[in-house]
This record gives structure tokens, C-alpha cells and sequence, in this order.
RNA sequence: GGAGGAUUGGGUGAGUGGUUGAAACCAACGGUUUACUAAACCGUCGGGCCCUAACCGGCCUCGUGAGUUCGAAUCUCACAUCCUCCGCCA
């Protein structure tokens, strides 16, 4: 979430930002619920000082007269300073409703663009494979060689369950230890995070209210993540670290839950779009500035390519136009394989 | 799931309704002294928000959220976390 006072003084930017995201959002009216906070809040501090002044009168007061009508006079103040906190009490939900909506400023070179359609591709490496004869999908070579079960994976799971056998389960092993290795030569920490979170840590990366249906909810109200950013960035929440600290570098890996509400007609064959993965995450804090986020940016995105690389996988990168990243980001590269 | 105890500033820890945003000690920082170090002494020392060019000033904050009261760290309720014991444990 932005700094009120940042949006205040940059509204314009703000305004455009929401534009080249695609974001409806009444910044204007922002602006007019927090004058009308503003003012309100005046009041009732200046009503409080008054209040607290006179108390420390009346434990000092002697005369139980003089205290008898001191206290009565603050019967008063105290119901003018209830009356406008309830008043207070609209104005703070719209106010943070707004609050939520506001999207971060991308950087200036996200091209604008209204869908994935209009990514920018960047670079590309190694030759796109093509084979002599027709070529199988992972499905059908998973399948041939037992490394994959779907159909018992949909009768225990349900829509888009899979167990994973055999040489399927050990590819992914080989992938994780490959991928751990890989990272810590790189001086990212290891971390294995909780995957029941809190409510409060998928605000505070964005993906509430924004994904809301997306997100699976316990009966506690609790919510599995759906990747493990959530839990990386909680780790220091509510905590101020030292400059001397940054960048902190966490190689986080968790099993991640997205319900995909919504997907269920695209992309429906195979190991994409499931219910529950596993994922390596690189999580990078760092001062906050626009100029350090997205240098640490480029260098968890090169990162992810020379992983790519270091595993012979033609590739291309994409920068995504503004309409395609979240309303959190400032920036973003999808890292494609070519797959024949 | 049940019973009991705890939660105060960077740390230890006092404080059970009224100049307490909070004693004391430690740590940290600045200074005096010192050839240097140590010691000693003096001073500073949580955070957020509002106002201001700044100073000054104001509000909030003693796990979180409600409540009682003229006034709450202190009383009431709910919740969270930690500790101890019992139960459960694929």
C-alpha cells in the first residue's frame, strides 16, 4: 500500500499508473475522503487535548465543588468526541477501501498494452527445437513412461489432481536439489515458510482483496498460500531492519495452492493450472526505492535465466504490458521456454 | 479440547485508576577526562500521525480489539502469542 501522503503529492503519477494498469479507481475522491479524515480528526484531537488537560485539573482539584463541575463539563466534551468518532468511523472504511486499490507506480518501461497479448518480448537464447517428426506433449510422454497418474490424481483430488511416480517424482526431486544449489551459490538463504498464513500477510503483498477468489480459506480463517512471496515478505513484517541489513536474499520453497478460479476452460490439458505445486522462490528485500527494487529486480530475472540456461532450455523473455502485471508491481518479466 | 500462569521501551525489569510515555539498571550514542585503552563523570536515548519552512505544540501507542470512567499500563470482555500440566495425536 502507497503512502497517503505520496499519493497526495503525486497524484498525477498515481492517476497514470492506474491508467497504464488498467485500474479503475476515483483518485480524486481519494483525495476529498482524506481532507474530510483530516479535518475530522483535528477536531476530535483537539477535543482530547482539552480533555486530557482538564483531567490532570480534576486529580489535582481540591475543592470537591470546583471537581464536581469540572467533570460534569467533560460529560460533555466526552459525547461531542463519541459523536465524532462514529462519524470518523464511515469515512476510515471507504478511505481504506480506496487505500487498497491504489496501484504502485510501474517503471517507465512497462509498455502499455490492455492484455498479455501486448508483451514486449525482450531477448531470446538458444534455438527454438524442432524435430524431424511429430512431437509428443508432456502429457502423453509423462503418461508412456509412468511419471505421472491423472486420473487417480482427479479421483483422489478432484478437477486437476495428479500424482506424480516414478521418474516424475524424481525429476522434480533432481529440480528442487538442482535448483537449491544453484541459488545458494548465488548467497540466497534458504527458507521453507509456513503455508497456513494469516490474513493480514496476503494484504500486505496484494493479493487481497485483489485475487480473493483465488485463495484457499481454512475454517480458522486462515489462508494457504499460493506462493511462498507471502510468507517470505511476513517473515520481516512489522519489523524495521537496518540499512546495513539490505538486501536480504531468501531461496524460498513451498508447496503453493491457487483454487484458479475461473481457468477452468484454458490451458486444460496437463501439469499447468493445478490446485497445489511446488515451487523455488527468489525473494529479494531491499531498500525502498524505485531505483534499488528494480535492480534487484534484473538481477533475480537474470538469475532465472541463467538457471534456464544452465539446463540448455531455449527461451524467451517477455516484459509485460501494464494491463498484465499486479497492481502491486512495479515491473515483470515472464521467463518462457520454447517447447516444441 | 481442558486447567493455570504470562505478555511493559533495544535488553532486564518496576509500576493495580489521576502531572507515568512510563522508575531503576544494562546496552547504544555524544561529550569531559586520558599518551592510548579502560574506568569515572556529564548529557542524549522507543515509534506512528497531525500542524510547522523550522522551532514549538497536539493526538495515539504498555500483545491486539472492544468496553467502563471526567481520566486506564492499571478495572471488564473477547482474541492472539508464549510457558506449565492434563487429554488427543493417521
Amino acid at each position: 500500500m502507497l503512502d497517503i501522503k505520496f499519493i497526495r503529492e503525486n497524484l498525477d503519477v498515481v492517476k497514470m499508473a492506474a491508467v497504464k494498469k488498467k485500474i479503475t479507481i476515483d483518485l480524486d475522491r481519494l483525495v476529498v475522503v482524506d481532507d474530510a479524515r483530516k479535518a475530522l480528526m483535528t477536531t476530535i484531537e483537539t477535543r482530547k487535548a482539552e480533555q486530557n488537560r482538564v483531567s490532570s485539573d480534576i486529580a489535582s482539584a481540591t475543592d470537591a465543588a470546583v471537581r464536581t463541575q469540572l467533570i460534569t463539563e467533560m460529560q460533555a466534551v466526552k459525547i461531542e468526541i463519541q459523536a465524532d468518532e462514529e462519524k470518523l468511523k464511515p469515512l476510515m472504511e471507504e478511505w481504506k477501501t480506496l487505500m487498497l486499490q491504489v496501484p504502485n507506480v510501474p517503471d517507465m518501461t512497462v509498455p502499455d498494452g490492455d492484455s498479455d497479448a501486448d508483451n514486449v518480448e525482450i531477448r531470446t537464447w538458444g534455438e527454438q527445437t524442432k524435430f524431424a517428426f511429430e512431437s509428443k506433449d508432456h502429457v502423453e510422454i509423462m503418461l508412456k513412461h509412468g511419471m505421472v497418474d491423472f486420473e487417480r490424481g482427479a479421483k483422489v483430488h478432484g478437477f486437476r489432481g495428479y500424482y506424480m511416480l516414478g521418474d516424475g517424482a524424481r525429476l522434480m526431486w533432481a529440480i528442487w536439489n538442482y535448483a537449491n544449489d544453484f541459488f545458494s551459490a548465488r548467497d540466497f538463504v534458504q527458507m521453507i515458510p509456513p503455508t497456513i498464513v494469516r490474513k493480514s500477510n496476503l494484504y500486505g503483498t496484494g493479493h487481497l482483496p485483489n485475487d480473493a477468489d483465488d485463495v484457499y480459506r481454512t475454517q480458522d480463517e486462515d489462508y494457504l498460500i499460493g506462493t511462498s512471496e507471502v510468507p517470505g515478505m511476513g517473515f520481516y513484517s512489522d519489523e524495521i531492519l537496518e540499512q546495513s541489513q539490505l538486501p536480504v536474499k531468501f531461496m524460498a520453497f513451498s508447496p503453493c495452492f491457487r483454487r484458479e478460479a475461473g481457468s477452468h476452460s484454458k490451458d486444460v490439458k496437463g501439469l499447468i493450472r493445478v490446485h497445489e505445486f511446488y515451487k523455488v522462490e527468489q525473494i529479494i528485500i531491499c531498500e525502498a526505492s524505485h531505483e534499488e527494487s528494480v535492480k534487484w529486480h534484473e538481477e533475480i530475472t537474470n538469475n532465472s535465466e541463467e538457471f534456464m540456461q544452465s539446463l540448455g532450455i531455449p527461451h524467451h523473455v517477455v516484459l509485460n504490458c501494464g494491463a498484465d502485471i499486479g497492481q502491486g508491481q512495479v515491473k515483470k518479466y515472464d521467463i518462457e521456454a520454447w517447447v516444441p
